[in-house]
DNA sequence: TTTATTCTTGAACATCGTTCAAATACTCCT
DNA sequence: AGGAGTATTTGAACGATGTTCAAGAATAAA
């Protein structure tokens, strides 16, 4: 029974990152859904209480994916990178170790969203149109793991001793690169349009990483000379 | 009568905003626009063409709004940092000039955000919710002459000759800033939710500046090397 | 005034989210 | 097995929404 049930409940999430995969949140409708699925509208209701209570669930398993794919680009491209630095290929300072990190993560959104244009669409589209505090608290927990992604990386960099600091630098840099994506992605998802945001991506990065040495720099300049 | 026409579509807009004012899209409905402003729903559509299109016509009073006031925002910090370079109290370099007119744009922007939240996000709304070719193209122009604001204070930078990576540099700025403020405008926007913001933005402005110019000095360091 | 043209109206239609009484399926006890 | 009780599923029905368009009202032309 209960487990017919979550089948059930399993389809009609799958259903539904389906639809949203076809046209965003054009075909999200309780009956489109039900049909699918072949259950009837009232089924949904039942399970899910309301359909943007379903769509805040499929929502959740976005990010969940987003999630674990960058969990695993973190582990992988830290193997990759001793690789390269054993190949000679980067130089082995901390300055170019956090870059190759950072470009790594955002490589690894920018393909995420690419993949997924039309179901990352609607679930941004969804979130804007819900009232203000009717935001799910999983929601803001699922965005602030991603904040940590960056967050971890940013711990080997020159950012002062307190850490909140580097809390506003990695929502910064995560929002500053969520920004270019979204911005560019409004309409069709072409190769020059992907090569294009790339080297916005790419630009801002470096100058972040740039700007973080330089400034540590100059600090360390001004209080030796008072 | 085309007198007429034009007031009946001005007040249309004028009502429109309003109630995007009062709760983003929630109020936008063809009856409700049509009973407060005094008509009845087919004008609209005589009008418009359909609430869409009215909508579209909306956001573009928005945009315009907006660039007006980026413009005026230019040429009064123009004058706001030859006053403050007088004083003494901005040094005279191309960076802190920089800089200055980043932050004054930043901040114009946010500002803006801040005091039309609801239009701005009802706005943003609109736009995601769109089928992707569906995107009007004035609407496209209106937000590359924002692009070209920041562009124009890029110029004076040490960014290459090329106009591509300027042009770059400008999109990827701009996206930045946008991203952080609507990414944490979600939901309130409290005193506390402001200052924070306002730290990110400032401290992305700040890095990548530094980092522009850290950047130019390694390229001017290497070629004499070779 | 009469005719022609243009604009406005709001009832009507299709579609949406949602509800809930009735039907169905299932459980458990005798 | 049978029946009483419980849980679940169903889909017709309701209100709200975007949109249409024949009929009416207003205006211009004659």
């Amino acid at each position: 029974m209960t487990l017919e049930h979550e089948t059930v409940r399993a389809r009609i999430i799958a259903v539904t990152l389906e639809l949203m995969d076809e046209a965003g949140l054009e075909l999200i409708k309780a009956r489109t859904i039900a049909r699918r699925v072949g259950v009837s509208v009232g089924t949904i209701y039942n399970l899910f209480g309301s359909v943007d209570e379903l769509i805040q669930v499929a929502n959740s398993h976005i990010l969940a994916d987003m999630n674990k794919l960058g969990q695993i680009s973190v582990a992988d491209s830290e193997n990759e990178l001793e690789r390269r630095i054993d190949a000679g290929d980067i130089v082995d300072t901390p300055k170019d170790r956090l870059l190759f990190r950072l470009f790594a993560l955002a490589k690894v959104y920018m393909d995420f969203v690419e993949d997924n244009a039309n179901r990352w669409g609607a679930m941004l589209a969804f979130n804007r149109n819900q009232p203000e505090g009717s935001v799910a608290g999983w929601y803001l927990d699922q965005q602030n793991a991603l904040f940590d992604l960056i967050g971890k990386v940013l711990d080997a960099t020159p950012l002062g001793d307190e850490k909140a600091i580097r809390i506003v630098a990695a929502r910064a840099l995560w929002s500053a690169v969520h920004g270019i994506v979204t911005m560019n992605y409004v309409g069709q998802v072409s190769e020059q349009s992907r090569r294009f945001t790339w080297e916005q991506v790419e630009l801002l990065v470096k100058l972040f990483v740039a700007g973080l040495y330089a400034e540590s720099e100059n600090e360390q300049d001004e209080k030796p000379q008072k």
